[in-house]
DNA sequence: CTAGGGTTAG
């Protein structure tokens, strides 16, 4: 009889044990190394032909974000069903890949799978966000066709996705809702959301008030419909009639009150609701924050860390957004402490935030560090370095960026050519300016919009080429705006075009009469020229304008607060000292031979 | 034996 020592067991037995245990629940696994350990052994098993184990693998892929492993397990797959091509189209559409969503849809209508009451949720959710109407409709052709209406979550996805698409969509939307027999309270729901969403606000109304049954959700769309749209009293008077409220409800209240502008209400809203979460004290912060209010602003944000909350992805993402609006830098500097304590690693959507706060709020060097010190660059974080070197008055650097970018494999977007298009006006690159504008739509397909016809008709007016301006805001296939005016009318200030000037003044009357600013700018010219009686008719005709609108500022936090300057603004304490510095600076750069308010 | 929908910050 022969007696076995005792054995250790060897390493692949606790992986083995791990792949046993993981596979039942394997789709749930968010531990890539894990996972990959458990592909291998999967692949080695001969297991991966098994129709139960490699949907549970993709979904784990796309759960990782891996979609070219998830690819690579769907391929070693020869004959995949139904449920494989469902599983491979959400993970797609999870993974923000709509196209190759319905790649796979084609793919399995020529392999001869037929797609069931799964299939098409998924598909219509790869519609949303695109606006496609026409694709939307197409899906719901197949829809009808197969029959898989009967299936309530089908019609329930077709609302969702033809509410996306604009007014024809709502339309089509509420057609499906109409003939639905069986309704449940996600229809509605669903239905009252893209009303919502279409700002058709009273229909809303009249639906939720016919609901058969409500619950929460039912109450918090209608609440953000009411909240977005600014009419806070609705808003109120519902959320007081809530048989109960949750923190989604207190948030949507919160939101609305922020945006209107009403702080102290939004503030008392948010010393009173029971639980709050991350969200509301984002709201909050990024409110505070946006009005330019520091003190409330980084206070909160203090308090939100003591009580134990580290900030995710959407809370930095805001809150930077807000200091950058209105040039918080110190609350930006606090937060991107937060995240190097935090954090090991920082995702690109948040070094892109970084970017952009530190250069809307002064401190380009900072900027720069973070955009140099980037693992992975994508197309924002490009565009924010190239706005933030222009906007600095660092032209040439921000269009040798640009080149960078494509050597770099970039496709260049509209954003890119507005940022390329202000480095140009800011280093007075005219030539440049008119190239760059040329070979946008030519060479990158990317058609010129009504910000690149400001961008270019300013740099050629700053250039002194009015005939040409006029020539393009004449030709150009989209409808001159007030910055297109405005821009037209600075030039003519700054080269005394009267006749010009006369010309484009009648054209800003008529978009905007009651703006003041425009009729001081003709009248600037005529004093410029000596023509002291049509002076006098400009003063006549602004007096019976009315109100000023407010004009651009600018913000710089210093030690002692936040600072605004703006045009001729004379209310800041120092502006006498302010003032005596830049006559000071603006002879020495004339003497030097530079143009100082064609290019700044 | 697997899976899917509606609301709040970004």
């Amino acid at each position: 009889m022969q007696v076995s020592a005792p054995i250790r067991a060897p390493a692949w037995v606790s992986t083995r044990r791990l792949f046993e245990q993981k596979l039942s629940d394997l789709h749930k696994c968010n531990n890539l190394s894990q996972l990959k350990q458990v592909y291998a052994l999967i692949y080695k098993s001969n297991l991966h032909q098994d129709p139960f184990v490699t949907p549970k693998l993709v979904t784990a892929f796309s759960l990782c974000r891996q979609m070219p492993c998830a690819v690579k397990a769907f391929n070693q797959v020869h004959e995949p069903n139904v449920h494989l091509y469902n599983t491979m189209i959400r993970a797609h559409v999870h993974n923000s890949q709509p196209a190759q969503a319905f790649a796979i849809f084609f793919l399995m209508q020529s392999s001869g799978v037929f797609p069931d009451n799964f299939t098409y949720p998924f598909l219509l959710k790869a519609c949303s966000g695109q606006n496609d109407f026409s694709l939307v409709k197409m899906i719901h052709t197949h829809i009808q066709k197969y029959g898989f209406c009967s299936d309530i979550y089908v019609p329930n996805a077709l609302i969702d996705s033809y509410s996306r698409c604009g007014l024809v969509g709502v339309g089509a939307a509420k057609k499906v809702f109409s003939v639905m027999d069986d309704k449940d309270v996600v229809s509605w729901n669903t239905m009252i959301g893209g009303l919502v969403k279409a700002n058709r606000l009273n229909e809303a109304r009249q639906l939720f008030d016919e609901m058969p049954e409500r619950d929460m959700v039912s109450w918090n769309t209608i609440l953000d419909g009411y909240a977005k749209a600014g009419q806070l009293n609705d808003a109120f008077e519902l959320f007081e009639k809530m048989p109960e409220r949750n923190v989604v409800s207190w948030s949507t209240m919160l939101t609305g009150y922020s945006k209107a502008g009403d702080m102290e209400m939004t503030r008392m809203l948010f010393d009173k609701m029971p639980v709050k979460n991350m969200v509301s004290w984002t709201i909050i912060i990024a409110g505070y924050a946006e009005k330019g209010l520091a003190k409330e602003a980084t206070d909160l944000y203090e308090q939100m860390e003591e009580a134990g909350y580290r900030p995710d992805d959407g809370a930095i993402i805001s809150i930077l957004a807000a200091c950058a609006e209105s040039g918080l830098l110190w609350l930006g500097k606090r937060v991107h402490q937060s995240i190097n304590k935090n954090r090991h690693q920082c995702s690109i959507l948040i070094e892109n935030a970084l970017i952009d706060m530190y250069s809307k709020c002064g401190s380009l060097s900072k900027a720069l560090s973070i955009f140099n010190g980037m693992g992975k660059k994508d197309l924002v974080s490009w565009n924010a370095m190239i706005h933030g070197l222009a906007m600095h008055g660092h032209g040439s650097k921000a269009l040798q960026l640009f080149s960078k970018m494509k050597q770099e494999g970039f496709a260049p977007d509209k954003v890119t050519f507005v940022g390329v298009l202000c480095a140009c006006t800011h280093g007075g690159f005219v030539d440049e300016g008119i190239q760059y504008f040329y070979t946008m739509e030519r060479d990158y397909r990317v058609p010129p919009e009504i910000e690149h016809y400001g961008c270019i008709i300013d740099l050629l007016g700053r250039g002194g080429r009015l005939q040409e301006a006029f020539r393009l805001v004449r030709t150009m296939p989209v409808e001159p705006n007030v910055i297109i005016w405005g821009a037209l009318l600075g030039a003519c200030r700054l080269y005394n075009a009267v006749e010009l000037a006369q010309e484009v003044l009648e054209h800003l009357v008529k978009l905007e009469p009651q703006n003041a600013g425009n009729y001081s700018m003709l009248s600037n010219i005529y004093a410029a020229t000596g023509n002291w009686d049509s002076v006098a008719d400009m003063r006549l005709r602004m007096k019976n304008t009315g109100n000023e609108k407010p004009s651009g500022a600018s913000l710089i936090e210093l030690e002692d607060g936040v600072h605004e300057f703006t045009v001729k603004n004379t209310l800041h304490p120092a502006s006498d000292k302010i003032y005596h510095m830049v006559d000071g600076l603006s002879h020495h750069i004339k003497k030097v031979g530079y143009f100082p308010d064609a290019f700044y």
